[in-house]
DNA sequence: TGAATCCCTAGTGTTATACTTGGTATTTCA
DNA sequence: TGAAATACCAAGTATAACACTAGGGATTCA
């Protein structure tokens, strides 16, 4: 049941843009040096939140990552099923491909698995980018330290 | 963040002995083959529940395996946790072996994976064995079969 | 023009998964 | 008493996913 570096990584990519949201482009390099991720890694890995939408890049020196919206309005969930896939503790209970495991039988295991995937869903969709910068602030305020030196 | 067939098998076994509880011990091959699941590598995860006290054995013909425990008393927590270890999206929110994962910064992709987590544990310690077979038998009346034929 | 950046494809070592194989030990029952 | 039914044990194995690394090409800015 572990998520893999994919999700986890991606996560963290998605806060640094975050925290440097409206501020132009973020080079990889800098998102790889402060989260400590290998940046040929992170490359694979961002390209698919390209190819999903969620962030535009800009190519060139001066260039780099942007969020290609609000904090406000992307949800941890939206990272993570880009880069996992739909989140389900087993395959007869993926959103859109569920199988009928147990024709003769009311499978009551499956239960459990639908009711673990949408715990977990509702977790990650009630949480924005926004709101891991806000705590983010507040944890690290009057601390004398800065995270974007 | 899929369970492995460790959980999703054990957990079936399991609901399987609970169905029985009270009958004498059941034999791996009738849960094997209720549950289709090869023989020999059920033996190998009833093995684990053995060791960690959820099952007891009964060697020799019209032997078997039985529950150690009124189905009341075991939760679907106890056979995951028994099988998978316990449940965490990330090592670093692991109960034992909590790491820290960033010594100068609060960590906010933390504060999501222990919140994933608890979720997760909330749902599976409070579902019991007696729950699913109480679920199944009230899925399953009036349509004329029995499970257990 | 050259440095900084993004973009793309392919290869690779390690680990876990999900079994299979082939036995031995114990108990019941005919 | 012997055969069948069971639990118990140890080792091997094919596949796939993971978590990268390697190497280079395309684009843009100064």
């Amino acid at each position: 049941m572990k998520l893999s570096t994919k999700g986890r990584y991606g996560l963290k990519a998605m806060f640094e843009l975050a925290l440097h949201y409206g501020e132009g482009p973020t080079p990889l390099k800098n998102i790889a040096d402060s989260q400590d991720i290998s940046e040929h890694y992170l490359e694979q890995l961002i390209a698919v939140l390209r190819k999903s939408g969620l962030v535009n890049s800009v190519r060139g020196a001066q260039g780099g990552y942007l969020l290609n919206d609000s904090p406000k309005n992307i949800t941890v969930g939206n990272v993570i099923r880009a880069l996992e896939g739909d989140i389900a503790p087993a395959d007869c209970v993926l959103e859109n491909e569920e199988v009928n495991c147990d024709k003769l039988n009311y499978c009551v295991t499956k239960t459990i698995w639908m009711k673990i995937r949408d715990s977990i869903n509702d977790v990650i969709d009630s949480i924005t980018l926004q709101d891991m910068v806000d705590e983010h602030k507040e944890k690290n305020e009057g601390q004398g330290y800065m995270y974007y030196i």
